[in-house]
DNA sequence: GCCATTTATTGGTCTGACAATATCGTTTGA
DNA sequence: TCAAACGATATTGTCAGACCAATAAATGGC
């Protein structure tokens, strides 16, 4: 037989568990399968698609990695879809900014660049669920200026009911992914004295109040002076070149 | 034994492929482990770690789909170290989108967000080769007018370009995202006729011309009303309504 | 020295088994 | 009658071992 030069190109084989992950993946995400619905049982993809009961549990590893579903062991356990939520988001850009070594200085920016319009959406969008949960922020972040954990858990709180405000929700996945990671970094005490809480107490004030008019662009142009603020401080404090500990 | 009403809190007892997952997680994250250092074959891991070869893999395929490792098969083959890119966060955020049905309006909301304040960082932080990847999709685009699909891929490639410019690696991989996903999503052809090509041209024309002068005010101006136009005359074609089809 | 062939190493897949866990059904006792 | 205890059962979790497939390295002939 002859030999022509090239036959083929290079050819991939892809392999069996990312196959029948591909093909539930996407039977999950155009929806055939509902939320909460559950998958067959291991052994029984097993005998419907040909593979082992290894190859199918590589396949629901890499699913359940990706959040679309989630397994449970023992009788009526198994696998059972779920729709990724913001925290999908969140674990891959953590996962991103760790590996990457992304600076603080970089996050405060990323920060910078999205907030304000965020604070803009959500004045333009806020329900009256929303307002009751940034005001509850608020409170424990007043009530909590003694207890450290608690303050900054509620700081991140309130920034998440301004996203979640927005109603947008790429944007509400992306300030939980920045705002948790801003969060764990903020572990230098320097970063919060009475001072700066006050400022920042004052300035949440400020801005949810322009959200509670409607007043898009007062909240833009608030949040954007309250993270700018909040970013000199701690880019002073810093000295701008700390990176993100693992 | 008197039997205290509580001894343990419901306890979880996480599989041995997530501890191991986790364990080499943190390693890579922590950067003990170089990008492109090979990790141990899977049959070493099994022997250290004191687990099945099962169990090693279904732990290497969840890093594989967190964009930590990638395998490759044969001799010299096996498991090396990867950091994750901003693909890894444009495919979490795809699956998001999809799952969740976010509307194609809300998709061009998040873009008309967060966009304006991408070009004024480019306008500040642009470097030689950030204006030439500009100038050469800028390029393509003009003189792809005619192909379609080649259009497209060239005006991804221009809004990439000035993410790019921006040097800020989250927004960058943000921006990576909502681009993919808007692009796949303007498959009506309805939505690039001649007279919006040429618009689109000229205002990349202008927007560029702002970042090259460091004009990060009017970059950021002009990239608003760009965006925004884009998106309320996709908003008109396609009534608000529509979903990314999976 | 170069090329074809062989060999070794490594991931990819399968099979079968047993352990751990959670639910269901039944029995038993008050 | 009801509820608590208990055993049966379904399902994932884990393991051990084998063989196949792909790839690179070692070998040998010219």
């Amino acid at each position: 037989m002859p030999d022509s030069p090239i036959l083929v190109k290079r050819l991939v084989v892809p392999k069996a568990a990312d196959v029948l992950a591909e093909h539930l993946r996407e039977r999950i995400l155009a929806g055939a399968l509902a939320e909460g619905s559950p998958l067959p049982t291991e052994r029984e993809l097993g005998v419907h698609s040909g593979l082992s009961r290894a190859s199918v549990r590589e396949a629901l590893r890499i699913l359940e990695s990706e959040g679309l579903i989630q397994t449970r062991p023992g009788r009526n356990g198994g696998a059972s879809v779920r729709q990724p939520t913001a925290d999908s988001i969140a674990r891959s850009v953590g996962l991103f900014v760790r590996g990457r070594r992304i600076r603080l200085k970089s996050l405060l920016e990323t920060r910078e660049a999205i907030e304000p319009a965020v604070a803009r959406l959500a004045a333009l969008h806020r329900t009256d669920q929303d307002v009751a949960a940034l005001k509850s922020a608020q409170a424990r972040l007043k009530a909590a200026q003694a207890d450290r954990a608690a303050y900054l858990e509620a700081n991140v709180d309130w920034h998440l009911a301004v996203a979640n405000a927005s109603h947008n929700e790429p944007l509400i996945g992306f300030m939980t992914a920045i705002s948790t990671v801003i969060q764990s970094a903020t572990e230098n005490p320097q970063l919060d004295s009475d001072e700066v809480r006050g400022q920042t107490i004052a300035a949440h004030e400020r801005i949810q109040a322009a959200i509670l008019a409607g007043d898009s662009a007062g909240a833009e142009r608030r949040m954007a002076r309250h993270v700018r603020a909040y970013g000199d401080q701690m880019r002073d404090l810093a000295s701008g070149d700390s990176e993100l500990t693992g």
